[in-house]
DNA sequence: ACTGTTGAATGCGTACGCTG
DNA sequence: CAGCGTACGCATTCAACAGT
């Protein structure tokens, strides 16, 4: 992203972390009288202003300002410049939530309304967005429980936002409850060693191109995606270790090299295994 | 209608070599 | 050490079909 700001000056240096492809980072700032900012970025954005002494306003384009208040949510698509501008002197909390639609389109495919990506939304309300985006900013300021927890909130704030629908005609080609859960939990038991896809298809006693598509019908994944999701839990564990090092990590998880690890980590995640790591808070 | 199989086409993961 | 490019083989998808 890029912006030119004058007034502003940062209270306490971002926090930042990553779920599911999106970059969460909370801001601490203080405005001086008078402060303006002009931003752009290339990947859409949600900002929500979390503590906020007086409101300031902002405005898109040529269409008139509107006052940004604590509470209060904005979503900026792709390449749309905004403007803010201060009026009173301000101490500020937001956090800005940077998606990127490559990582969006992959995970939800069929199910974007690029509608409502591409439209712009000003200082609009939804408690649901807010009480998950505060959560999330929790999370950022001080991480508590397991990736998989912010994992969820970003889910359901994703759902949320851009009103991802369920999906109607479940249940034609899936797996039944019990053979879905006996592949899964086979899966995350082996997920360091390669594992055939006939050898799952063998634990369910179904064809391998029929248990392909069945799988993905539950789980909206592929069998080998859901075993590459296990493996860089793994990972992720592994990289907040203190001396770790990606080729050993690579090869305690299963990869192949630590080439091949940093793909995979990059499709599933949405950032290198070392802009993972730095994007998260130093831990005693 | 639903569950499952088969086989061909296509997509993607992997291994390896390379650069900075 | 971190990351990119490419070729090959396996995984996945799809259409057509069979059995219940």
């Amino acid at each position: 992203m890029t912006s030119m700001t004058q007034g502003f000056s940062i209270v306490e240096s971002p926090r930042s972390r990553s779920w599911n492809g999106v970059l969460a980072d909370v801001w601490t700032v203080q405005a001086r009288q008078g402060a303006a900012g002009e931003y752009l970025s290339s990947h859409p954005r949600l900002f929500v202003v979390l503590e906020e002494s007086q409101p300031r306003s902002l405005s898109i384009g040529e269409k008139p300002m509107t006052f940004q208040e604590a509470g209060r949510l904005s979503y900026i698509p792709a390449g749309h410049r905004i403007w803010s501008h201060v009026s009173h002197q301000t101490g500020l909390m937001h956090l800005d939530l940077h998606f990127d639609l490559s990582t969006l389109v992959a995970r939800l495919p069929g199910n974007l309304d690029v509608q409502r990506l591409s439209t712009p939304r000003l200082m609009f309300e939804n408690n649901r967005v807010l009480m998950l985006a505060r959560m999330l900013a929790a999370e950022c300021i001080k991480p508590s429980l397991h990736d998989l927890y912010g994992e969820g909130l970003m889910s359901a704030l994703l759902a949320e936002l851009f009103q991802i629908k369920a999906e109607s005609s479940r249940g034609n080609g899936a797996l039944n409850a019990h053979r879905l859960r006996h592949v899964t939990e086979f899966i995350e038991a082996n997920c360091l060693r390669s594992i055939k896809l006939q050898e799952l298809a063998d634990l369910v006693g179904l064809s391998q191109s029929y248990f392909s598509s069945a799988f993905k019908a539950s789980t909206g994944m592929a069998p080998h995606q859901w075993q590459m999701k296990a493996r860089i839990e793994q990972v992720k564990h592994h990289l907040l270790l203190p001396g770790a090092n990606l080729a050993h990590i690579a090869g305690a998880t299963g990869f192949a090299d630590q080439a091949h690890m940093t793909r995979v980590f990059k499709h599933v995640v949405g950032v290198t295994p070392a802009a993972w790591l730095r994007a998260q808070p130093i831990r005693q």
